[in-house]
DNA sequence: CTGTATAGTTAGGCTCCCTATATATAGAGA
DNA sequence: TCTCTATATATAGGGAGCCTAACTATACAG
């Protein structure tokens, strides 16, 4: 729905977000965002887990795989401490972002 | 202010925004989105140029070189009609896309 | 005569996200 | 039985957008 361009550098933030509440792994961040956006926002699912791997080498999130006998093993991540801050942070520039991007465009007539 | 990142997306439907009201040319669309947005958002205008470029060679906006005497040459550029019907998509693309990045972070904590 | 603002150009590079492809398991339908 | 879809993760290679560095050139202020 969306251009890859237009979407570049807001996947980390609802990465982070999503994980704010709880635990979870790749596959189900990658169809939450598709699911909660009605669908019209969708990230490619490899593109979704260096991204993990990234923000884990930051120390912006923490993994932990789990096995189950008779199911596949799945990376559950977790939010950090530091995680959480920088989810904050993030969050605010989205908002001076969206609202400078509004601005310049709100006042063109004039 | 912002990452390129955040911004890559945004440049093209802001030029065409602040030609919307009458034909600028690359240096004053630099300093405009500059000052309208309170100095927040910038963008390095050697990437203006090549990108007026790319949006008249795509019909969406058209460039006449102006000479006064004294005066260096200036590129002025307008909107086109195509440039119009191509904003107007734009912008409501945007709004879609942010009210999708919103609804996905919003509902996070649920 | 030096610095700053104006105005535009060229060259090279970084990052994000993409598609294509591979691996592996489980369940539904023909 | 065979195929398709969903689940779950990973690697490789590439396109696009914006960046910095460095340059040309004019006008004006100090």
């Amino acid at each position: 729905m969306f251009s890859s361009e237009m979407k570049k550098g807001s996947m980390e933030m609802l990465i982070l977000s999503l994980l704010e509440a709880r635990a979870r792994h790749g596959y189900e961040i990658g169809k939450l965002i598709e699911s909660r956006s009605g669908g019209k926002l969708k990230f490619a699912l490899p593109s979704l887990y260096p991204t993990l791997l990234k923000l884990e080498n930051r120390g912006w999130i923490k993994g932990r795989w789990v096995e189950k006998a008779g199911e596949r093993q799945r990376c559950f991540y977790k939010l950090t401490a530091r995680g959480r801050r920088i989810l904050t942070q993030q969050q605010e520039n989205w908002k001076a972002y969206t609202a400078a991007v509004n601005r310049v465009m709100g006042t063109s007539r004039a």
